[in-house]
DNA sequence: CGCCGTCGTCTCGCATCCGAGACAATTGTG
DNA sequence: CACAATTGTCTCGGATGCGAGACGACGGCG
């Protein structure tokens, strides 16, 4: 058992706070974390206290507060996953002599956060702050890969939807996609041949948090000529050992890359 | 002195990390928040557990981790503004018999996020979700006037920053916007007429959180035929109570809304 | 209108947590 | 290479925080 059983509390009633779209009476809280009715007040007021916690006073509810998004904002100007992901990145461009790029999903594009060259290996299209389509994307594919079926025909809700590269190829319907992103899971990677740049491909994999959801993709590039089956093992393999890296350093008890 | 002293050190430890763009030694945010060494390893111990902390361990440094950035996520979706500013609105309306409206600030533009129409009043063109220009809307620039100058600046860097409207109107340089922000504040409040639309101008004023900072403007329409000095007076000290009154359940110990 | 249930605050005693300080490991420096 | 500084973990005893339960206020209901 950790110290500071009161700093886990408070947490507690942040995160069931977090998990309601309404605020919540206090002894609804309270019951629904097992914790006794005064200790719960003393948290509230704390929390209430430096803004975590909103008191909804007429309605006697409680919901987050405006300190609760300041967190957050914070933490996306501290770039943890670019931070993180730079020293595995490295060491993957190393192992494999090949370029190597990191990307988070945006809504229905990919960002580039990294990329690593390898010394040899040609310039990358995938500059850091690049958005592409990520269902054009072997990285974008990853990541979509692991999101939920309903969260997919969300972001694609109907044909144009689907943007297309002036040379053809990648998906054009809900349908198509859901079909690759299934043999994308078979796989445990995803693969993209010359929909990006011709004469380069890529395999990725995703990069997940303890709740299974995608935060980034490692990808690594090769000529397609180059892509026997035994060389495209190799790299998958390598990246995946990144990418479960780089995971468990963001979210302790992470959940792992897909196996 | 309130309870739960540990609840308390552990938000300060995740306010102190995220005033720093880098993350930092457990040994300085020990320093830096008066703690003993111990609780502070203690308190990063159960946040890094929890996801609110990120352990750098080659750098030997903690930053802010995932469950901070889910948390500020989980307060948008409680849309917290709306639902406060709800009550307050309906009865400013009663009050007045004009129609009311509450927007906040995103970039450039306002987002309406509520509109209260009083009986026998024209409709309002800011529905819900609409977005308009701040620089001509009473209640952007009710907002704009609560920003730091280099924030403003920042905002409009040139000229091609001032979007026209095809009746003309509203500032076309940044000097020039600068000069009504600057009557804003001496007013109190700021007045919009006929810019958004023909014959009925507003009056609001800006709401503030506890550092001062623009959360949102509550805003009162009329037509400009009606809009005498002392009539307008008198709506906007209505306005300035609602506001005010928001403010305090938003951010307890809330700055008010400038005098 | 009276009663009941709930909310929010408060008290106080005891069980538990906090923090001083020891220690091993690691890193930095001359 | 040796020494000093720092990091991160651990122990344990005394001080303090937690939580049971009382209480007043308020709202809902018959």
């Amino acid at each position: 058992m950790s110290n500071a059983p009161a700093a886990a509390n408070a947490l507690d009633v942040l995160e069931h706070l977090s998990r309601h779209a309404e605020p919540l009476p206090a002894a609804s809280i309270a019951r629904d974390l097992g914790l006794p009715r005064s200790s719960v007040y003393h948290l509230l007021k704390v929390l209430h206290g430096r803004g975590y916690v909103t008191h909804y006073v007429e309605e006697r509810r409680f919901g987050l507060g405006q300190a609760a998004y300041e967190l957050g904002s914070a933490y996306q100007r501290q770039a943890p996953l670019a931070r993180v992901a730079r020293a595995a990145m490295r060491r993957l461009v190393d192992q494999c002599g090949r370029n190597a790029h990191f990307a988070t999903l945006d809504g229905r594009d990919v960002i580039y956060l990294l990329e690593e060259r390898a010394p040899g290996q040609p310039m990358l299209v995938t500059d850091v702050g690049v958005r592409l389509p990520a269902h054009l994307t072997a990285s974008g594919l990853a990541m979509l890969s692991a999101l939920p079926a309903t969260q997919v025909r969300a972001l694609y809700p109907d044909r144009a939807s689907f943007v297309q590269r002036s040379g053809g190829g990648g998906p054009r319907s809900l349908a198509e996609l859901r079909s690759i992103l299934a043999r994308t899971r078979a796989d445990g990677h995803a693969r993209e041949e010359g929909t990006v740049t011709p004469d380069l491909s890529s395999v990725a994999v995703p990069v997940l948090d303890r709740g299974g959801r995608p935060l980034a993709a490692v990808a690594l590039t090769l000529r397609t000529a180059d892509a026997s089956s035994e060389h495209v093992g190799d790299l998958v393999a390598r990246a995946r050992v990144a990418a479960e890296d780089v995971g468990r350093r963001l979210s302790p008890s992470a959940v792992m890359t897909r196996r």
